[in-house]
RNA sequence: UGGGGUGUCGCCAAGUGGUAAGGCAGCGGGCUUUGGACCCGCCAUUCGGGGGUUCGAAUCCUCCCGCCCCAGCCA
């Protein structure tokens, strides 16, 4: 599946007017720059999406850099799962793997440069004092007392700062800016933090740690990027990231903000999606109803349904969420086309046909796929006695109902048609045990000579036949469109949806998906995609997730109330 | 509140002074051995609101309103 020609959009016409300028030389290199805290979500997808198609579209470069500046969050497990993510969705970095923490030296020699030019500054403030002098937004901060230290002593502390001869928190280096900006982030932001933590990458060799808002625009320059494209939230950062390039007279990336991703009924904080994992409200980072790019993989997403899914919700700056059924819709467009067909029963009601010879079985021919004839088509046993979906049979049915009801006839997909004579219940709570049908010999493979066509196919499959297996059923993970969206008193858990999954223990499934391997993909008829899962599933004993419904128009007509209209 | 952004259909989103694309959702119909898929049709006289400029405005000016971001030694 290839993904569309993208569409303009308004960071595609800055590139257009810097290239038509020349700038850059004609240039175009990006770079997408996760920090190793967390795993990958559908939010970064768009990033990804944007970052590398970019580069694709212009004959340019985007590299993978991991923006470890902060020790006490970041870890190696985290950098092999976004690596991971990032080639399973199908961005190639070539060998452009960097990492900030690899660009540590070269920083603390721009900040000595800073420093000898008067433009930053040792502080001997804590952290709180900071935060007390900083002013608010409307009232100017107050200046370090340390803010007109001498140049030499400046580099001499800072030195020693590197050399572990202080605490940390004791001090820190600050950029020399203006502590009366209305821009607070432009009023002598920090730099350096003393931090005795263990790097992963870098092990104990730092005591001091730069802040993203320091590293972040240096890492773009070293990297000769062009375009560095990020989130809004960073907006109000970028004064500060000029002009820290500006003192250092180094390259200058043009930063352009985007409005990130927001996907209804769901989180994309890596902050609360870690807090879901870690207090076991899902079972981990790839449990099939988070967000995560790891989770979408394990519940049946294609890689190029998710590219497709961040190409089409476009690049803005509003800040906006996009529905579930849009992203929904991407998969099921490709699935149709791929998926092979297969029918399984998730809640059985045994069906007994009163006049098949007992003891008799057939196979039946079945397409694999109706979109894609090269598919096939597979044999699939039938016999006097079948299962069929509980939803598909009703004793006193509504107006609309067109499924299977007694005296009523439905076919049953590639077999025969069938008519319903009775019902067995349990003497005990009246529920309905069985049904018992008639068949129409003459209508096998699901014609019948006479033209006549019932309203309805139900899928089926044989008992005796029958393959046990287990099937996960997502529903989304929290109730509300806009999880954040609370009552008063209430903290962000509060719109959990307690049904987010459901284990159907007895379904039915024809033979052949006994061998259904992990990450394999059907459409079972009438129901929805489904995915083998990879951690659940034993040889022969295959768990399906649901990936998605099919769209459901009976479903739609009970929720408008109008089955009997 | 000071500063920085941003408001076009239920949800995304084109549009850049010439008279409101497209997708998703929804609704009607056709077709159908998946109430699936597919096909056809409908779905903003109006662009946050008020003034103004203009032959002509979502696009320009102006005032007002809403929403988002910034007071981490997080990113």
């Amino acid at each position: 599946m290839s993904d569309e020609k993208p569409k303009d959009n308004f960071i595609r016409d800055i590139i257009n007017a810097d290239l038509a300028a020349g700038k850059n030389g004609g240039r175009v290199h990006t770079r997408f720059p996760p920090e190793p805290n967390g795993y990958l979500h559908i939010g970064h997808v768009k990033s990804l999406n944007i970052n590398f198609g970019l580069a694709a579209d212009y004959q340019g470069l985007c590299n993978l850099r991991f923006d470890d500046t902060n020790p006490e969050k970041e870890e190696i497990e985290y950098v092999g799962s976004i690596k991971e993510d990032i080639r399973w969705l199908g961005y190639d970095w070539q060998d452009r793997e960097y990492y900030a923490s690899d660009y540590y030296e070269q920083l603390y020699a721009f900040a000595e440069i800073l420093i000898g030019k008067g433009a930053a500054f040792v502080c001997d403030l804590s952290a709180d004092e900071v935060t007390a002098t900083r002013g608010t937004l409307t009232k100017p901060g107050q200046p370090s007392p340390y803010r007109n230290r001498s140049i030499e002593e400046n580099l001499d502390l800072f030195r020693r700062m590197k050399a572990g001869e202080f605490s940390d928190g004791s001090k820190s280096l600050r950029a020399k800016i203006d502590m009366t900006d209305p821009n607070l982030l432009l009023r002598d932001p920090v730099m350096y933090r003393l931090r005795r933590a263990h790097h992963y990458r870098r092990g104990d060799t730092w005591c001091l740690y730069p802040t993203y808002d320091w590293a972040h625009g240096q890492c773009d320059s070293i990297e000769g990027i062009t375009h560095s494209i990020c989130s809004l939230e960073f907006e109000v950062h970028r004064p500060l990231y000029d002009w820290f390039l500006d003192q250092l007279g180094i390259h200058h990336p043009q930063q352009i903000e985007f409005a990130r991703l927001y996907l209804s009924h769901t989180l994309l904080s890596k902050r609360k999606l870690l807090a879901l994992v870690k207090e076991k409200i899902v079972d981990g980072w790839d449990d099939p109803r988070m967000p995560t790019v790891s989770a979408l993989r394990r519940r049946g997403y294609t890689p190029s349904s998710l590219r497709r899914f961040a190409g089409l919700v476009g690049v803005a700056k509003v800040n906006s969420i996009v529905d579930l059924a849009f992203l929904e819709s991407c998969v099921r467009e490709e699935l149709n086309k791929t998926a092979p067909r297969a029918m399984a029963v998730l809640r059985p009601l045994k069906v007994v046909l009163t006049n098949y010879p007992e003891g008799r079985t057939e196979e039946l021919d079945c397409v694999n796929n109706p979109e894609d004839p090269s598919a096939g088509i597979r044999r699939v046993p039938f016999s006097r006695v079948l299962y069929i979906e509980r939803d598909d049979f009703l004793e006193n049915p509504p107006k609309k109902y067109f499924r299977l009801s007694p005296g009523h006839e439905v076919r049953l997909r590639y077999a025969y048609f069938i008519t319903c004579t009775g019902v067995v219940k349990d003497p005990g709570n009246g529920e309905i045990m069985e049904v018992h049908c008639t068949y129409d010999p003459a209508t096998r493979g699901g014609d019948s000579p006479d033209k006549r066509s019932p309203k309805s196919t139900l899928h089926w499959v044989s008992a005796e036949h029958a393959a046990p297996v287990e099937v996960h059923l997502y529903e989304t993970l929290f109730t509300k469109r806009d999880p954040s969206e609370l009552e008063e008193g209430e903290d962000w858990k509060a719109n959990l949806n307690p049904r987010s999954l459901e284990i159907v223990p007895g379904a039915m499934a024809e033979p052949s998906l006994a061998a259904a391997r992990p990450g394999d993909r059907f459409q079972f008829e009438r129901l929805g995609y489904f995915c083998v899962d990879a951690p659940c599933s034993r040889p022969g004993a295959p768990v399906f997730n649901r990936t998605v419904t099919l769209r459901d128009s009976w479903a739609n007509i009970i929720k408008s109330g109008k089955e009997n209209q």
